[in-house]
DNA sequence: CATGAATGAGAGTTCATTCAT
DNA sequence: GATGAATGAACTCTCATTCAT
């Protein structure tokens, strides 16, 4: 029995090895660089190998958002970490933004590009963000149990905090803000801004 | 003096002619397919033709989305009459929230797709949303100045309004959604109530 | 009467504007840059025009052809007026090696392209060259005249010459030279030492 | 250890087979009809495969360059043989010529077109002439060290010796001795007559 | 387990040229 | 006389993927 363990533990080693590789591409070239060839290259495999961990591009780049998500959660445990439910609900954000305005590309991946989502069956149920959107929800929860905060339903909470940090990164990314005429340094500030003053309103 | 105006025209004509095409491929077939060839194909004419009108894709792209633009005004005009600010600028949210769900593919060259905005110089100018965005802005606008809302900065205002609806309809073009396991009328419905429920918070 | 005349004359005004618009390109950007539409664009004609006053591409490079080798004379009767035939003759050698290292674009039109002689019928008569040619010749031709260098057929004397500057001329500009090793400076002082030296070895 | 030398003489073997095509397309149907698709076309492989062995279109005319000078060597070594380095010297001499006017449109990929010398850096090494061009000057140095010929830097006289038979052989290939208003064979008459001149010219 | 070899499909783009107006 | 409009035919190159070995 060990050994069929430790095929599987194999496995996902090169499985590791793959998705790291593709994240790095990602992170530095941009997702545009990150072909199987590519990333085959990187890890100095063929492309064929790669086929025979994933059944396709999307599997793959699948597994590299959870590795993304994964990395997001670690980051939302290091920094988010106050006692203050409210304090905390604001650090989540602020986290949250940092990351997307930091790792434009990686959150591409996790939050815009249709690939790999639309290639799932409506059915398949997407884990990725499972984790990472608890933590989201969770912070918003405490807020709602000790009634500091305006709303009654947690999952319409949660949606709405999403979607404005969401949005706020996303037009950034995508380099829509340019309607505002604003320069870099006030865009970031605005954007910072904004997540605040929403959680104000927010605010019971 | 007739003839010029004619060329001009018919100039016109042909690009509104390809502008059409491209859109109706856009939205049927979804951006992916929308290849000059393709175009080319749909409008009966040969690629090279397309270069008559258009010095590449991005400038292309650009008009498609300039008329996607034009569109979304229209929308505006059409469905956000209410003389009451406050009334209006819910109206203007919900047709932004309704014609992003409704052209998704269309919305996504709006607001998503990095072309054409990929391939503008820092210092080009983006005017293509500077109409709707202005109607967004002008309806917030009068809220403030008859002390409405609760924001100071129309600027701020504008972008954390936008990046709410953006962010909710852009969640759900790209399937993140899934996320919240609900199936798609329970999706639309929270979408809707998110924005209501955030411009209620925003009444002062 | 008079008006067909003006019409010819209308004519190679005009032909003469597209050839000088084509020279202009093939100095400065290189032939590779001297298509029928940017030689148009240049002039702000259509490239329909074009082809009212040349059949082909070849017949307008042959015209561009023509008035390069013009040029060449000119340069011919400025910078080879020695008296003495030896001198003259040399004066005339450095002055082409001169001319081809300074306009190589113009030379390759002139001396390397097959275009526009590799669709001359070969019953055609290639009279571009003829005067410059002749100027060679009979500088040559006075040499041997007054019994001053080693050749007894004018011909074979015209050619060699030629070949040799030619030679010298064309492997620097097609970067051949490489093969010696020798920095930009070298070989150009090494093009004309060996012309000197050949030239040299010529005299009785 | 067989199996890795056995897969690199089968990618050697391949790229033998691309470069023989390519080799045989410029032979057959000069150098304008040989463009990637057609290479392929020829030896049965889709286009993409070439892309397995080489980088760029350069890189494949650099190697079917490389082939076409070995082929110039195994001539030389072929036809200069004898002992007598005045009468080998006239050997290399007439080998290279008849060499350049029998194919010339590989003549005119090794020392002519500017593909593949173009692009590369100037800091790159142009490897593929320095055997052909040993053979010539390594010739020339006998002729020197025995104080047969009337030279004193080997690097002139190969330059120079190289240079008129380059010359005569492209201004044949570029129709330009038309100016000369010789018969073909008049011409290649012509042009070894100059060569022997020269030699002889050249002797003590 | 790994891969070398191969490919079909397609991308954006440019060219010389034609012809009805 | 001039051209606007159009095109067929090419071009180089990249991609995700497959399969025999």
């Amino acid at each position: 029995m060990g050994i069929s363990e430790r095929k599987e533990r194999d496995k996902q080693e090169m499985r590791k090895k793959i998705i790291d590789a593709a994240m790095h591409m990602f992170t530095h070239d941009g997702y545009e660089e990150a072909s199987i060839r590519k990333i085959a290259e990187k890890i100095e495999y063929s492309p064929a190998t790669i086929y025979l961990y994933y059944k396709d591009k999307d599997q793959l780049l699948y597994d590299v958002q959870a590795e993304c998500f994964s990395k997001l959660v670690e980051v939302f445990k290091k920094e988010a970490t106050s006692e203050d439910p409210l304090k905390r609900l604001e650090e989540i954000c602020f986290s949250y933004v940092r990351f997307g305005l930091t790792y434009p590309e990686i959150y591409d991946l996790m939050f815009i590009m249709r690939s790999p989502m639309n290639n799932m069956e409506d059915k398949d149920i997407w884990k990725n963000a499972d984790d990472a959107f608890g933590c989201l929800a969770g912070s918003i929860k405490e807020c709602m149990d000790k009634g500091l905060i305006r709303f009654n339903d947690l999952w319409l909470a949660s949606l709405s905090i999403w979607a404005m940090g969401h949005g706020l990164v996303s037009l950034n990314i995508s380099c829509r803000m340019k309607v505002l005429n604003m320069d870099d340094c006030q865009i970031q500030d605005s954007i910072y801004v904004s997540v605040k003053n929403y959680l104000e309103l927010l605010r019971k």
